[in-house]
DNA sequence: TTGTAAGCGTTATCAA
DNA sequence: TTGATAACGCTTACAA
């Protein structure tokens, strides 16, 4: 109806070459069941007359589309801040490739929910496997996919949340452990973060995290969240500094807010590093843009999409897979993060 | 093999509600050919069974995929500073979605040929349609898609490079226009560019623009090219203001390039605004980010993705479809351009 | 209004 | 080693 088709099929190269359509179709799939001379006659013709492997028929004879599917919510404005996602879609492409896969992208206006679009690709076997990113805390994907244990899945996001199903995480621990200890050395002993949305996941991983490690330090720790954009960078961080005893760092959960952080501090006369420390969570080219240039937390982005990839493809080849850690992160010091600066006081 | 399909079929349904396969067909597509009796109770019986088509056998059955394919060649560093594709994207999806479309992605690594992509795509009616972007001179794609009328694409480029293929075209004439006319009204008389890559029909068409119109202001141009990369905008930028008459005024074709040129000039000394004037050629939240926000060149990218998903449509349902022509750019001024600095002298 | 059956292009089973 | 042939799940022309 839309588009014309390869419209040489395994008939017309089995007539042409005067052998039946199962020979060709062995012949093509490299299997055994013909002789060296028919396989060879059929590979001539078949790469003569240009012959090409119909998608639609092979997907419903063998049952698998060779695509993976990714939905995802996100409004317009936030996603072009968003070089994570991006950055994914890379990782996950470039290894995808490799093994004659496709990514099928769903992105929905962001409130609009995903969920019937994964119900579909369950059912309507679109595609042989799912990624599940920004996992939510009782998020009904989860649930969902537990419930068609048949599905190859991956969620990105800590296995507290993903109930048992298969997982690679970001050891965000590990991360907070880093930055708390970096800002401790350099003397702070109240710092704050501007964290995402409460309902996530990995936020509230974050949050975990940083409430134990500062209170191990000894360290007082405020937090706030936002929605990843720089208007809610902006607004948490003048909160934060109009507290009575404002922290001396602040540690953002995207480079847009950490960004918008240094504005609003900049705007409001406190000097960064000298009297407001900034750590961005997660690194990207804006960060070494700006002045001073933002310490970030960084990690490969793109090694966690091809990462994923091999946990998708054996379970499409009937495997069973564990859960996986990404790379670690690793904290880039640059020129906003400087020792504490006590107040009234000398080091 | 992989991916356990809908078990429920409308054979299924069929025999639950004592019909014939071609009832329930007929039933569940909303066509004439069953009774309203017989049309509810398939729908009622239908529904309760979970029942969801099967997509392999509709695509084998109608040729049709529902799916538009987007093929990029790019690196996994500049693809997470590209927020173009990523507005794109999002453009595309949100209009795909209210038709029922998924957007099929590819993504090589830069050097890569995707042109191996597009010859499957049209040989294995994987996809309905196809996007083509940052279209070359000479572009093997335009000749492979002329080849193929039948199928139906969209070319983002400028009409001179799609040799007749549909096209959606951003005014960059105006644009140059839009921005020579600014620097000019402040006073400049040298301005340079660094753009874009030169094998890219956009670049070439601005650069025409861009020396068409100096010329006709009277003003001195030069234009240096890179590839995107920060580390091109600061090299070229560093290459125009050793000259030695440099240019009052850059333009830069990406953002990350017109930062990397700012840094660049921070660095030598050279006062943005004062000295030199910044223009980016499309806007992002980095424009805004940095100190001075650079004046930007901005588009609706989005829109421009929404914009392209029914003239791919309407081809899709055989129907012809005119060149368009994307929403206008705007300029945004901001705090890195300024009145030229005339060297020792007055204004 | 209904049901039967052919066809879409593969893969895979089963006789020959 | 081969070649019919059924099966995958759907649409649709054709008969009843």
């Amino acid at each position: 109806m839309a588009l014309l088709k390869s419209k040489v099929t395994i008939s017309d190269v089995a007539k042409a070459a005067g052998v039946s359509n199962s020979a060709v179709s062995y012949a093509l799939n490299g299997k055994p069941g013909v002789s060296e001379k028919t396989r060879d006659k059929v590979l001539k013709v078949a790469d003569s007359m240009g012959w090409k492997p119909n998608s639609a028929a092979k997907a419903l004879s063998d049952a698998s589309s060779r695509a993976i599917g990714l939905a995802l919510a996100y409004s317009p404005e936030t996603i072009s801040v968003d070089s994570y996602s991006m950055a994914l879609f890379s990782g996950m492409c470039t290894e995808l490739e490799r093994n004659n896969y496709s990514l099928m992208l769903r992105i929905i206006p962001v409130g609009g929910d995903t969920m019937s679009i994964h119900r579909d690709w369950i059912a309507d076997g679109s595609v042989d496997g799912v990624v599940i990113t920004n996992v939510e805390i009782g998020d009904p994907r989860i649930e969902l996919y537990k419930q068609h244990p048949e599905v190859p899945v991956v969620a990105l996001a800590d296995p507290s949340v993903t109930g048992g199903l298969p997982t690679l995480t970001s050891d965000d621990v590990a991360a907070a452990r880093l930055v708390v200890d970096f800002l401790h050395e350099l003397g702070h002993t109240h710092i704050a973060r501007v964290a995402g949305p409460e309902r996530y996941g990995h936020t509230f991983g974050r949050d975990r995290a940083f409430i134990e490690e500062t209170s191990e330090m000894g360290m007082h720790y405020d937090c706030l969240h936002g929605d990843y954009s720089p208007e809610a960078g902006a607004d948490c961080t003048a909160r934060l500094m109009a507290f009575s005893e404002p922290p001396t760092a602040i540690v953002y959960d995207s480079d847009s807010m950490a960004i918008a952080g240094l504005q609003t501090a900049v705007a409001k006369g406190i000097a960064v590093p000298e009297q407001l420390s900034i750590v961005s969570w997660d690194d990207s080219f804006v960060c070494r843009a700006v002045t001073p240039g933002l310490t970030a937390l960084k990690r490969n982005v793109p090694a966690s999409g091809k990462q994923l990839v091999p946990m998708l493809l054996r379970q499409i080849a009937g495997e069973q897979v564990e859960n996986e850690l990404e790379d670690p992160y690793e904290l880039i010091p640059r020129g906003s993060t400087a020792a504490a600066c006590v107040p009234g006081g000398v080091r």
